[in-house]
RNA sequence: GGGCAAUUAGCUCAGUUGGUUAGAGCGUUUCCUUGACAUGGAAAAGGUCACAGGUUCGAGUCCUGUAUUGCCCACCA
């Protein structure tokens, strides 16, 4: 573990036994990932004559620690990148993190609860500088984690939303916003967190169905005898109802127009109005309304000038307007309101109630509607071209089933508030002249019709004086924005914006936005309508869209459960390209991905597959050097069957990627690697492999499948490239293999398949018998036609080899030799010598089954070709497929019944 | 209330213009420590593709409905 690796990665080494007995996935990592760094391969900059590929990474919280989600959002833009890159384009990977205002504040807020403080006690200033100081110490491990993980981001250009850069630009759009009239302040019902104690997007609200209670409760109406009944989910804001109403058509309600309702409790009297948007059908029809602690109450109360009074104060607890109650927390107030109102027998009764309940999505507490003065952006005119982008295809969600979730939201879409009442973000660039302010005098946009308040200051810089009183009595506006305002800017924030330079011409729009669904409102969407805002052009043509992680019962992971499979552990102790390798063939377009340690075996198994094969091949290396190309006249009907195959996966592969189907691109590369070139080729190939010509085959496939498998297993690809002859400083820079069609020879696959089918006959029939693996076998086949004869004979070498055959005999008089056991394949007919094994019982069964099996196939295929209709309707070289077949079994069919009859002469 | 996904081998899942005998990994069974690899090799068992209709010569694949599960959205208090 301590001893460091001396190898100079560029040189070739003369020991032809080179490469470890097994793979050292961490000396290999850091050794590779440093020497890429440092070798600049990660860099991209404006190249003129180059195509760029631009993706902009999801920048991670800088709280955070990677997570499963994250090895799968950056594996999958890794692949991306560096295929693109050795395509040959300039390929960006801007990588960065965000300041995650609440998420952030709460982690310092909370290692200052354990020192005994708060927030408050050390000020704002000295609060600001203790959360810089935890971002220095922690805001980088993220970034270490992803570099672990193979990530090959232009680290140079690393951003963070918080910097001098990004901060400048959120400036620049929220006055630019403001000054188009689309940011506005003012007072309206927001959801309120009352334990983070600030303001919350609508987005920021997460709704839970919860099991809550309908209370029945009784309001009596002034000056009679009679009462009505109101159904509530929350009967403590009965304290802050002004009003009660019903639906104008609501005929039980008649008699009380004109009337006056007393409150419960407090006996405040209650207006009674009629409204069209009160539901008859919920409840008893009549409603409880309550201005300043629910928002259809609010526009209710704007539309019929009803009192607001607000009983709550930030906390949740209720203030003075509580009366008796005040200082209660709200639940407490709610279970104390339901048991006065029992003791007075006005509440009539309580139902099980299933109701959507809005939760903070930072720190889970349930939110309170809560009427305060915010920021909020106009987000129509912004949404209306971002609808258009993706109706008229300039921007595509992969699946595209999402453009339909991302279009309803956007038709729907409602203002955005903006400010938060925490101090770690972008303070607002809103200040107040003291002196204008008390004076009610306007100091700004007075000629721009847009929201203004007296002494109200919009600025991009900080004012240094008031422009109408002159005076510096100014007062930055306390509260920061969302997080999300400045992550909306990200794709060109990023590149230098508002400057106009190089890198935004070059390198916007991005190509792909690589990300999870849940964060489609929150930031996929709203940064297309920045883009568009302030660049004029979408910011992505392609959103690709994956699945969350979850463990393997389906269950978020999350540390209090227990259940989270930490992708570092994996790293640590399989290696990342195993981490890579699993996790893409684990996750198929657009679904969920369920993990578990054991799928992440399946990379291990395989990377030690490719390192053993790899030094097999190295350690019967006849030459240090590059091997020349034979004459393909040279080369074997083995080694045209593996060409063909490869082309045929490099076709396929760059197929697959091209449409991001990165988990059928991996099984392909796995089931071409494992199955066909090892299993196949190399055993295959094992007698003739010093010849030169099978040197080059072997060469020439390891080399271009460890290309074809180098974005998905980026380490151990390059450390088997080097060791290999090699043209060129690196695989990662190496150009991507093409499909030379030339190759392709489906005639010598069908060939090397009758072959291939023949041993697998053989090996089955020595299995069924219990032949133990180093016993030999003598053999006789009988073939029909010269097609197969001259392919076996060809061949036979191979079968006797793979076969372990003692002695073979192919020909067309062959006769089935005493004590033998037969395989059909195709038309050639295979007798292994059993002498002595033979059980006729047991040989009659294997031969019964597989004419049972026979005759069902011909039993529905005779169906199918007697139908006239798929006869005259189906297209010709179907129905011909299917005679062909039909021929094939019936000849089957008849051998086999042959071979019963012989059995045991 | 609206929408979206999923339902295929014991388990976890692939299967995209409808067309051979529906595939993989894990697990299971039998055999093998043979000079790349036991993180391995060879062979095998295992599926009425949730259910019911329909379209079609032909459906795991398309349509309609049902059931179960999960997710998202929504101001029925």
């Amino acid at each position: 573990m301590t001893d460091k690796p001396k190898e100079q990665p560029e040189k070739i080494s003369d020991n032809p036994n080179e490469l470890p007995k097994t793979y050292e996935a961490k000396l290999v990592e850091k050794k590779w990932y440093e020497e890429w760094r440092k070798r600049g391969y990660f860099k991209a900059s404006v190249k003129k004559g180059k195509k760029p590929y631009t993706i902009v990474i999801p920048p991670p919280n800088v709280t955070g620690i990677l997570h499963m989600g994250h090895a799968l959002n950056n594996t999958l833009q890794d692949i991306l990148i560096r295929y693109k890159r050795m395509s040959g384009f300039e390929t960006l990977w801007m990588p960065g993190t965000d300041h995650a205002g609440i998420a952030t504040q709460n982690v310092v807020e909370k290692s200052l609860r354990e020192e005994g403080t708060n927030r408050h006690q050390l000020g704002r200033e000295k609060f600001l500088e203790r959360v810089w100081k935890w971002r220095e110490k922690h805001g980088n491990t993220i970034i270490k984690q992803l570099q672990r993980l193979g990530a090959s981001c232009d680290w140079e250009r690393t951003r963070f939303t918080m910097d001098e850069g990004l901060s400048k630009a959120v400036r620049e759009v929220f006055v630019r916003l403001y000054e188009k009239g689309l940011i506005y302040r003012g007072e309206y019902i927001i959801n309120w967190c009352p334990r983070c104690q600030t303001a919350l997007s609508d987005e920021e609200a997460q709704h839970k169905e919860l099991n809550g209670h309908l209370y029945y409760i009784k309001y009596q109406i002034e000056n009679t005898d009679q009462h009505v009944t109101i159904a509530t989910t929350r009967p403590e804001t009965l304290l802050g109802d002004t009003a009660i109403g019903f639906n104008p058509k609501d005929e039980r309600y008649q008699h009380l127009i004109g009337k006056t309702a007393i409150l419960p409790l407090l006996n405040r009297r209650l207006r009674i109005i009629q409204d069209e948007d009160i539901d008859p059908k919920f409840g008893t029809g009549a409603l409880k309304i309550t201005p300043a602690h629910d928002p259809v109450d609010f526009l209710l109360a704007k539309k019929h000038s009803l009192e607001i009074l607000n009983i709550m104060n930030p906390d949740a607890t209720l203030n003075d307007a509580a009366g008796i109650y005040k200082g209660l927390d709200r639940f407490e107030a709610r279970r104390k309101i339901i048991a006065e109102l029992e003791d007075r027998r006005l509440l009539l009764e309580t139902k099980e109630h299933m109701h959507a309940v809005g939760h903070c999505y930072r720190c889970q507490t349930v939110v309170e509607p809560y009427l305060s003065k915010q920021w909020f952006v106009r987000m129509k005119p912004l949404a209306k071209p971002a609808i258009a982008a993706v109706t008229e295809g300039r921007t595509e969600f992969r699946p595209a089933r999402w453009s339909k979730v991302y279009l309803e939201w956007m038709n729907n879409i409602k203002d955005w508030c903006i400010s938060r009442q925490i101090w770690w973000g972008h303070q607002i660039p809103v200040w107040y002249c003291q002196p204008c302010r008390a004076a009610g005098v306007v100091t700004s946009n007075k000629e721009k019709k847009v929201y203004s308040e007296p002494g109200m200051i919009v600025s991009r810089e900080t004012p240094k004086e008031c422009p109408v009183c002159k005076k510096n009595d100014l007062l930055q506006d306390p509260d920061v924005l969302d997080t999300w305002f400045s992550s909306w800017l990200w794709p060109f924030s990023t590149l230098g914006w508002p400057e106009k330079n190089k890198d935004l011409e070059f390198f916007y729009p991005t190509a792909c936005l690589v990300t999870g669904y849940e964060i489609i409102f929150f930031w996929v969407a709203r940064m297309m309508m920045s883009g568009i805002e302030f660049m004029g052009k979408e910011p992505f043509k392609q959103v690709y869209i994956h699945g969350i992680v979850r463990d393997e019962h389906g269950a978020k992971m999350s540390k209090s459960l227990g259940n989270v499979v930490d992708p570092i552990g994996i790293i640590d102790e399989y290696g990342a390209d195993a981490l890579r390798f699993a996790i893409i063939s684990i996750t198929s377009e657009g679904q969920d991905v369920y993990a578990s340690k054991e799928k992440f075996e399946v990379g291990r198994n395989f990377a030690n597959k490719i390192w053993n094969a790899a030094r097999f091949l190295l350690m019967n290396r006849t030459n240090d050097k590059k091997s020349k190309a034979p004459k393909i006249d040279d080369i074997s009907d083995i080694d045209r069957w593996i060409l063909s195959r490869l082309n045929h996966t490099i076709q396929s592969v760059t197929d697959s990627l091209e449409k991001s189907r990165f988990n059928e691109a991996v099984s392909t590369l796995y089931d071409f690697f494992w199955h066909q070139f090892c299993d196949w080729y190399v055993e295959l190939a094992k007698p003739s492999i010093k010849t030169k010509e099978t040197q080059w085959v072997l060469e020439t496939v390891l080399e271009n499948t460890l290309k074809l498998l180098h974005p998905f297993m980026p380490f151990i690809t390059e450390e088997i490239w080097q060791k290999m002859p090699h043209v060129g400083d690196s695989i990662m820079i190496s150009a991507w293999p093409k499909c030379n069609k030339k190759l392709l020879n489906p005639k010598i696959e069908e060939e090397v398949g009758l072959i291939i089918s023949e041993i697998q006959a053989i090996r089955n029939i020595r299995s069924a018998w219990q032949i133990n693996p180093k016993d030999l076998v003598s053999v006789a086949i009988k073939i029909s036609r010269d097609k197969e004869m001259k392919i076996l004979k060809d061949y036979s070498s191979h079968i006797v080899q793979m076969a372990k055959i003692s002695s073979l005999t192919i020909g067309k008089q062959v006769t089935r030799p005493k004590e033998s056991a037969v395989a059909n394949v195709g038309r050639v007919e295979t007798y292994v010598v059993l002498s002595g094994l033979v059980d006729i019982a047991m040989e009659r069964q294997r031969i019964e089954l597989a004419l049972a099996d026979v005759e069902k196939m011909m039993k529905a295929l005779a169906g199918r070709l007697s139908n006239q209709d798929f006869v005259s309707k189906a297209p010709k070289d179907i129905v011909d497929k299917e005679r062909k077949k039909g021929e094939e079994l019936e000849n089957r069919k008849k051998r086999l019944e042959e071979n019963l009859k012989t059995l045991g002469e």
